[in-house]
DNA sequence: TTCCAGGTATTAC
DNA sequence: GTAATACATGGA
């Protein structure tokens, strides 16, 4: 076995419930260990814990080391038009030996540990149910994830359970994923597999991963992105309507889906993935419980919730699947 | 066994 | 235009 060594680091953080944000449908890449969440950020192995005044983050470097890649993702485009988000981009990207001080901005970045949330719920209406929904998921947020995994794993949720998403992702990563240096007599991690890994392989292959039906929205999709039919770093800079267009056009992407790209990886916060679960909310909540045309629960989303829709239906979405029995 | 899952694309009225 | 239906798979 490879030795490594662990970098140990507590992220301060205010009104951040960890759980809450690792286990709320945004992402299917973390898993659940004792009491920390372990998974792989930027081609590195990671274990979280929630710790009085933030979050413990604990990473594992190789030894000898080798060269990495981007330290972070770029800033955000939109940082702007959205005084409540504060990136620090971090320092120039060094190749070669990592040393122990290194760059931590990608996992900040990812966690999104600087966005002062009060700021953010002081923008919701003041209604009730939206209110209790906040109230009930204190220091749930919103993630800033790698915009191509984001995709992919959403192209696999279509009709499946959070759980199932989470072993597809998983088959995936295994079976195509780069193994990442993990501490010792750990089990072995996988990176999750870039798009032209899987333009590469075969619907066939990717079925093998248990994914159905999906294979080929993913085989496809990806191949699309490798040929440069769409840029997805770009969506950050473009505007939600824009952005959203350039998503519905690959094949296996709809409304919903497209969403969800857009708020947990593309800098959207407006972006109001509407799914079975947000839908009996919204229907319940503000339309008395009756039938509502998908397009009309879209209109009414988009200008009711803010410029900050997006936190505001995951909190409605985490409220309807743990703290309340909504019927259809 | 039957139903349903963080939907989408296609086909039928 | 809106309403059904197929699509793979497996947990509940």
């Amino acid at each position: 076995m490879k030795s490594s060594r662990n970098c140990r680091r507590l992220l301060p953080t205010r009104d951040y419930h960890l759980a809450a944000t690792l286990d709320s449908g945004q992402s299917f890449a973390w898993t659940h260990v004792g009491d920390a969440w372990e998974g792989v950020i930027q081609q590195r192995w990671v274990r979280l814990q929630q710790v009085p005044g933030g979050i413990e983050a604990t990473v594992t470097w190789p030894e000898p080391t080798v060269a990495y890649g981007r330290a972070c993702l770029p800033p955000s485009a939109n940082a702007d038009r959205h005084p409540c988000l504060v990136h620090t981009p971090g320092p120039a990207v060094r190749a070669g030996p990592a040393p122990p001080s290194a760059d931590w901005s990608a996992l900040t970045d990812y966690l999104q540990t600087e966005v002062e949330l009060p700021a953010i719920l002081a923008t919701f209406p003041p209604d009730p149910p939206l209110l209790e929904a906040a109230r009930c998921c204190g220091g749930l947020r919103i993630l800033r994830q790698d915009p191509w995994e984001c995709l992919a794993s959403f192209l696999l949720s279509a009709t499946k359970q959070i759980v199932q998403i989470r072993q597809v992702v998983a088959n995936l990563c295994r079976r195509f994923g780069s193994p990442v240096t993990v501490p010792p007599d750990h089990p072995p991690a996988f990176a999750f597999p870039p798009a032209h890994t899987i333009a590469n392989t075969t619907e066939s292959d990717l079925r093998q991963c248990r994914m159905g039906f999906r294979a080929r929205h993913l085989h496809e999709a990806a191949r699309r992105i490798v040929g440069g039919d769409l840029n997805l770093l770009a969506l950050r800079t473009l505007p939600l309507e824009e952005a959203r267009a350039q998503l519905l056009k690959l094949p296996g992407i709809g409304p919903k889906i497209a969403d969800c790209v857009l708020l947990f990886s593309g800098d959207q916060p407006r972006a109001f993935p509407i799914d079975v679960w947000v839908a009996r909310a919204l229907r319940h909540y503000y339309f008395a419980g009756q039938r509502v045309p998908a397009e009309e629960l879209r209109r009414f989303a988009a200008t009711h919730f803010g410029p900050w829709a997006g936190h505001a239906q995951q909190f409605l979405f985490h409220y309807a699947r743990h703290h309340v029995r909504l019927t259809d």
